[in-house]
DNA sequence: CCTTTTGCTTGACACAGTGTAAATTGACGG
DNA sequence: CCGTCAATTTACACTGTGTCAAGCAAAAGG
């Protein structure tokens, strides 16, 4: 069956993904490792952005991303909520990390790659949004922010690089970057004192 | 003159850059700019990391680094030099971005590109250290903080994505960047209320 | 049982962009 | 006048993506 090919060159493609950290896989190595030739890889995926993408939602799947969103979903007041929905990214991210890399690599020359990083960009904003939103009907959201600016903020604290930063280069372990910027959003955006 | 040639290189890549946002200018178009052969670029620079590494430094001059700092460094309490900082940051990163950009988008490829960029980044950080420390001095950091982790979070934030999304995508002037971002830091790392 | 389709193979090639190499010209200085 | 230096032209090597064409084997279907 076709999908069986296709779902070993996924496979391949993930597995090298995370083990380079996200750089210098090319489809050559893809198609060694998934068992088939270079040119079997273009039969199922026209272009190495598409692969990419298709990784992507690969893994989203496998990872059951709908019920990793449900404790942020369920939150009542608004502070849970960012903090559910902080500590769901914080889980999250280091899983689809090497993939990311890759697509956000080939942003400049590829414009279906970039349209699809933008896609998952404007994806996280839309929780972002829903956080400050829940944090403002509590009327917990600082007087100084407006719901808009502050959804920008915590959507640019929640950003890959930020994340690489952090737990890369300056050692923080997942648990470290949840409680941390857990702590640096809540002061950030809640109305300490009065409302 | 040969510093004649190699300044029009640089001042033409420069140009190139701020034209393009940092994407997609090749060898070959600098060179045309400069009204040389592409050749000719190669006799001044070896590889095309280190031309853009040159570009940086000449920008640097140009625009007076030391002096721009002058500001933060002077600064006497902690929570004014944290000011001026992101002033300067926010003043200064809209001139470099693109050559930045550019640099950062060969990282993986070129290990001489990946090492000048984090020598810049960890000049950066050094510059959060000195406003953290100076805030730990006045005995303002918040006491959820050690000045190690404020650093880095400080860092962080001023990081070149960062910029990049809420400037670019999401359309923040320079002077929202600095305000906000101000307000930010200092909601996070000020220990209101009790010391 | 024969034919067609499907999935994949091999091999060759076009293209872009970086970097290298060799032979040549023109100018400037001792 | 000679040597040297800057720059030129032309040509080529290399890497990686994507395309094209011909062929082969096994499954599907009459």
């Amino acid at each position: 069956m076709s999908s069986d090919t296709r779902s070993r060159i996924l496979e391949a493609a993930a597995g090298l993904l995370a083990q380079s950290g996200g750089a210098g896989v090319r489809m050559s190595d893809i198609a060694r490792r998934a068992g088939v030739s270079r040119q079997a890889v273009y039969l199922h995926f026209d272009t190495r952005a598409e692969l990419l993408i298709a990784v992507t939602r690969h893994i989203d799947e496998a990872l059951g991303l709908d019920a990793r969103l449900e404790p942020s979903r369920a939150a009542r007041k608004g502070a849970e909520r960012m903090r559910a929905y902080i500590a769901f990214w914080g889980a999250y991210l280091p899983e689809i990390h090497p993939v990311a890399r890759a697509l956000i690599a080939m942003q400049d020359s590829d414009p279906a790659a970039s349209e699809a990083w933008d896609g998952r960009m404007a994806a996280l904003r839309e929780g972002c949004a829903a956080a400050i939103a829940a944090l403002d009907a509590d009327g917990e959201l600082a007087p100084v922010w407006t719901a808009d600016i502050a959804t920008d903020l915590f959507w640019s604290m929640l950003s890959v690089p930020v994340w690489e930063a952090l737990t890369q280069q300056r050692g923080w372990s997942t648990e470290d970057y949840v409680d941390r910027v857990q702590t640096q959003a809540l002061r950030t955006f809640r109305g300490r004192g009065k409302g």
